[in-house]
DNA sequence: CAAAACTGTAATATTTATAATTACAGTATA
DNA sequence: TATACTGTAATTATAAATATTACAGTTTTG
């Protein structure tokens, strides 16, 4: 799984702990000890699909577009990481039945067990993480 | 996913395909078309798992242990891919209980993912995938 | 108005992960 | 005893992820 995802949700799990103020990008950074730009890199992804909103200038920052209970894993993960679960195969090889077909056919297999993973992801919300990290 | 698991089901697809005769790492190779080394050590886990059997020496090469029917992609992803399903997530931040906890909470959330996802994994067998691959 | 604190994004450099390659010891076959 | 293999370690090459630098554009505030 690529790290866009748990720096996504690191990201709004902290935008839902503090919803009276938005958080900047040095801010979230520090939190994930990551590098700021990266955060505006992933929360690029996450504005284009309306999960949060920006604000440039002094005071701005990023803020949710909706409420923490209303967003859930699943969400996350198909604007950061759909796809990410297909295993990496070689080139096709077509002098073989077994190496023309292979990549095709897990594709498949890996195509449903993305959606029946997404099913679990879908029953944890933003509001979910922060409470698990909060009562821990 | 690591490539470990595609070029593993595509190895045992391959012995499936030929039961008669041992196939060496240079004829797997070339229907993968990877290094045979690569082979050799992707092979190594699955013999380890007691999935297949090798013998070395002129005309050695690896023979299935168990009929392909028996073999599932989640049997194998747990030799070649397990754990690899979890989110690489940066170090953990003392000072922040979201950054303090994240790792861990989506840690589990993953890991009861991974165990809905090897569920659907457990329904294809290898001789699933050489059938798939051939009536293509 | 000008300085400060932000986002947005591109370009580059660094680091890490993957994969290929080389090398060679050991083993069975013929 | 030459040949065709496995097993594995060491090295090199390539690709992917990440950090860093740079700077233009946007608000706020003194």
């Amino acid at each position: 799984m690529n790290s866009h995802f748990s720096l996504a949700v690191h990201s709004l799990t902290l935008l839902a702990h503090q919803p009276e103020k938005a958080a900047s990008s040095s801010f979230i950074a520090e939190s994930a000890s990551v590098h700021p730009v990266r955060i505006r890199k992933v929360l690029s992804l996450l504005k284009q699909h309306d999960l949060i909103q920006s604000k440039e200038g002094a005071g701005g920052g990023f803020v949710l577009s909706h409420l923490p209970e209303s967003i859930t894993l699943w969400d996350v993960y198909q604007v950061t990481s759909k796809g990410t679960l297909q295993p990496r195969c070689p080139d096709e090889n077509p002098d073989c039945s077994v190496g023309a077909n292979m990549k095709h056919v897990l594709g498949s297999v890996f195509s449903e067990g993305e959606h029946v993973f997404g099913e679990h992801l879908d029953q944890f919300t933003i509001a979910d993480m922060l409470k698990k990290c909060i009562t821990n």
